[in-house]
DNA sequence: CGAAACCGATGACAGATGTCACTGCTGGGA
DNA sequence: TCCCAGCAGTGACATCTGTCATCGGTTTCG
C-alpha cells in the first residue's frame, strides 16, 4: 500500500555512511533519499527529501550532534521518525536522545540486517534501545547534582582555574568552590577534576 | 600474474566492518578473506588467512589496538602489509604508527573508493597518509617531554591527587609535582589537568 | 675528561583549592 | 502559612598544588 521507507543517514565518517547506506539499498523496503555529514546539512537534508526516518550519528562535527538534530526534527518533521546510531553509548546520551523524542537508540556494533530490521520497527512507530545501553543508563541512575552545579562543572571540565571558571560563568570564585565543592562531593570524587570525568562516564554533564 | 588481493578487516565496530567489506567486494581485485573484531582476533585471524593487507581499526577493544597489531604483524607476517583506519586522527597515534611499519594512514572520512585505491597502492609497496593528518603531525612536532614526565602525566591524567600518584609510580611526591611542574611549564598550561588534555589532543600520552 | 641531560629527592614558599559555617534571597509545595 | 531546596555570596581554615633552588647520582655525547 505504501512505496519503501524513505531514510536519511547523516554520519561524518563518509567510508561508514556510504558503506552502510550501500549495505541498506539491499533492502528492497529501504531507501536512503539523502545522505549528510554534520548536523546542519542533516536539517537541510531533512527539509529537503522529507524522510520517513533519519538515522543519525551522535557525534558529529560543527556543534550540531545527532540529538540536537532529533530535537529540531520533531519541530521541523513531526511526521519523521529519529534514531541515534553511535560507537560510544554513555548512559546521559540516551536519556538525552529520549527526551528528544528519539525512537531508536543503538551502537555501532550491530549488524546492517540488525539494523533495517530496527529501522523498519521504528518507521512502524515502536521503539528500540540497545539492552546493554539501557542496562546501563538504568544503573546509572539520575544526576544528583543541581543545575548550577552541572553548569560549573561543565565550564570547569577543561581544567580551567577556577578564577576563569568564575569569570566565564559572571559569579563570584567564592560561589564556584562551593559549587564546585557540593558536586565534587555528591559524586564522591576526590576532587573536581575527577567529578568531571565521573559526571562525563554518567552522562551527566 | 596474481590473484586478488587478500585483505583483512579488523573493526569492533560491525556495521561498519560489514559495510566496508561488501563495498570492498565490488571491486574485482580486492578480496576481503577475514574479519575481526578485536586485535587478539585479528592476529589469529592474520596467522589464519595470511592476507595480503590488514586494514585495522585504531581503537578496539582489549588493550591490543590497530598500532599493536600492526606492530606483531610485522614479525609474525612480514609480507603483510599494513594499513590503520581512525575516527580521531591525533598526530601522535600517526607517529606510532609509522614507526609500526604501519605503510597506510587514513581517516574514516574516506570514501570507500579511495580506501580502494589506497589499499592498492599499499598493497603494491607504496604509502599513503592523511595529508591533513599529515600536517598536523607536522605541526604538532615532536614531544617535548621527557619519558619519566610522560609517564607520570599519564598517571595524573585521571585527575588523581599527587600522593595517589607518586604511590602507584613508587615516587616521592615531591618529585612528581616536580615532573608534573614541568610538563605543565613545557606544554605552558595551567595546571596539570589542561597539560594532560593538551598532550592528549597533540598525542604525545 | 667535562658538559649536558635526565632521574630522584628534599625543603621552602605563595597561591590555589577544598571544606565548613553562616547569611540572604527566591520560588514552590505541604 | 511555614518549611525546604536551590541560588549567590562571604569569611575562615587546613590542605593541596605549583614553583623554585639545590643536591647527588647516572648516562651519554663531544
Amino acid at each position: 500500500m505504501s512505496g519503501p521507507i524513505r531514510v536519511l543517514l547523516a554520519d561524518d565518517e563518509h567510508l561508514i555512511r556510504g558503506a552502510v547506506a550501500a549495505l541498506l539499498s539491499y533492502e528492497d523496503d529501504l531507501r536512503v533519499v539523502a545522505q549528510a555529514a554534520s548536523g546542519a546539512e542533516a536539517l537541510a537534508m531533512a527539509r529537503a527529501h522529507r524522510p520517513d526516518v533519519a538515522v543519525l550519528d551522535l557525534q558529529m562535527p560543527g556543534g550540531v550532534d545527532g540529538v540536537a538534530v532529533a530535537a529540531e526534527l520533531r519541530t521541523v518533521l513531526p511526521d519523521c521518525r529519529t534514531m541515534i546510531v553511535t560507537s560510544h553509548g554513555r548512559p546521559g546520551h540516551l536519556k538525552r536522545a529520549l527526551a528528544a523524542g528519539v525512537r531508536g537508540f543503538v551502537p555501532k556494533t550491530v549488524s546492517a540486517q540488525r539494523l533495517a530490521v530496527i529501522i523498519r520497527s521504528v518507521h512502524a512507530g515502536g521503539r528500540y534501545v540497545d539492552p546493554e545501553l539501557a542496562a546501563d543508563a538504568i544503573s546509572a541512575g539520575d544526576s544528583p547534582l543541581t543545575a548550577r552545579e552541572a553548569e560549573v562543572l561543565e565550564l570547569a571540565a577543561d581544567g580551567a582555574p577556577i578564577g576563569d571558571v568564575a569569570r566565564r560563568a559572571s559569579l563570584s570564585p567564592g560561589t564556584v568552590r562551593n559549587y564546585l565543592s557540593s558536586a565534587t562531593a555528591k559524586l564522591s570524587a576526590d576532587n573536581r577534576h575527577t567529578a568531571v570525568r565521573i559526571a562525563r562516564e554518567r552522562g551527566w554533564l
